[in-house]
DNA sequence: AAGTTGACTCTAC
DNA sequence: CGTAGAGCCAACT
């Protein structure tokens, strides 16, 4: 059944640290999630005891809706988001501090 | 059963 | 940086 998919992206989700941040993308392939459309569907249906606000679209920017208090929340958790869009290079899932690489090779 | 909708993502221009 | 199209999956009409 997908109640356990439901269970195990909610479980992601709430897996994610407080001060960092996630996309939908990767609480889908985290959770096994076959899209990332069913990340956001689950949040929209039973987000509310999540931390929701840690999560946010590929680009960096939060769902349009919720926008503004998402980043008022991130903000503060020490979020510091550049304009609509949060620094996701710094906060996303908190990558190893070293790469051993230049800028912008990361990932 | 077929068409819309939505807290999505990617590639292309 | 912006728009456009295609792919995506479950719920809803």
């Amino acid at each position: 059944m997908d109640d356990e998919l439901h269970e195990r992206i909610r479980a992601v989700i709430t897996g994610v640290p407080a001060g960092t941040v996630a996309t939908y993308g990767d609480i889908a392939a985290l959770s096994g999630a076959p899209s990332p459309r069913l990340v956001g569907r689950v949040l929209a249906e039973d987000g509310h005891d999540l931390p929701w606000h840690r999560i946010l679209r590929a680009d960096g920017t939060p769902a349009p809706h919720l926008a503004h208090e998402q980043l008022e929340r991130l903000r503060a958790e020490g979020v510091l988001a550049d304009g609509p869009r949060v620094n996701l290079r710094k906060y996303r899932r908190q990558v190893e501090p070293d790469s051993a690489d230049g800028p912008g090779t990361l990932f």
